[in-house]
DNA sequence: CAATTAAATCGTAATATTGCGATATATAAT
DNA sequence: ATTATATATCGCAATATTACGATTTAATTG
């Protein structure tokens, strides 16, 4: 199939792995690195810095914009992307709240 | 293509994005939210709770446990499911450096 | 307006993921 | 040994992802 059945399970189990899925890509947790230090960034420096294609960098921007990760204005030629607060924040929380519910070292296998 | 171009990306890039590809699944996100609550799981369990063929349940088991996120041990009949505290310290620390890399709010588009 | 530059989109090939029925394997009970 | 139970693995079909060359779109410059 191929075809995650999403219908069976809970929209913050949903929405949590839209988000992992999107950062989950070393191209993307290189992009949003290179995003979070210098506050912005632009397709093209990325396309020099990375091993990567043009295509393929602006392809990775899309997921990340669709997922609502970062966002971009187009300035001049170029475009700006930067990181979108307050979804950064959701999944600061979301993640956050999940990994702190194991409180660990009482393995019992 | 269909292969993520490892070799340009450092090893920290890529297992972080490992272990967030292995729980950026609704189902394995509810597989382990079930082994924190009750500390352990039994895949028969989950066939029951999740609406997931056997097979399909065994398949996401296998893959957090090749990504080193739960470890299962032998129980009678049945195998018995815990997380890996190592392996989600691990996560805990390399995703949260990430995520606190971002001091929000200074944004500029 | 023509030329230039930057980024997006299209089309395509290779590979990966998701899901499941069927089957195999392994342990426990009779 | 046979049977029952639990999990793993195989094989397959449908779909998704990754990557990139080629092309298109949009904005700036001359």
């Amino acid at each position: 199939m191929g075809l995650t059945k999403s219908e069976i399970f809970t929209d913050e189990q949903n929405q949590l792995s839209t988000l992992l899925k999107a950062i989950a890509h070393p191209a993307r947790i290189a992009i949003l690195q290179r995003i979070i230090i210098s506050n912005t960034c632009i397709c093209g420096d990325l396309v020099g810095e990375l091993g990567l294609a043009q295509a393929t960098i602006s392809q990775h921007l899309k997921e990340l914009k669709l997922a609502g990760i970062i966002q971009g204005t187009i300035e001049g030629v170029s475009v700006c992307y930067c990181i979108n607060p307050k979804t950064w924040k959701l999944l600061e929380e979301q993640l956050g709240g999940f990994l702190a519910s194991y409180k660990g070292e009482t393995t019992c296998c």
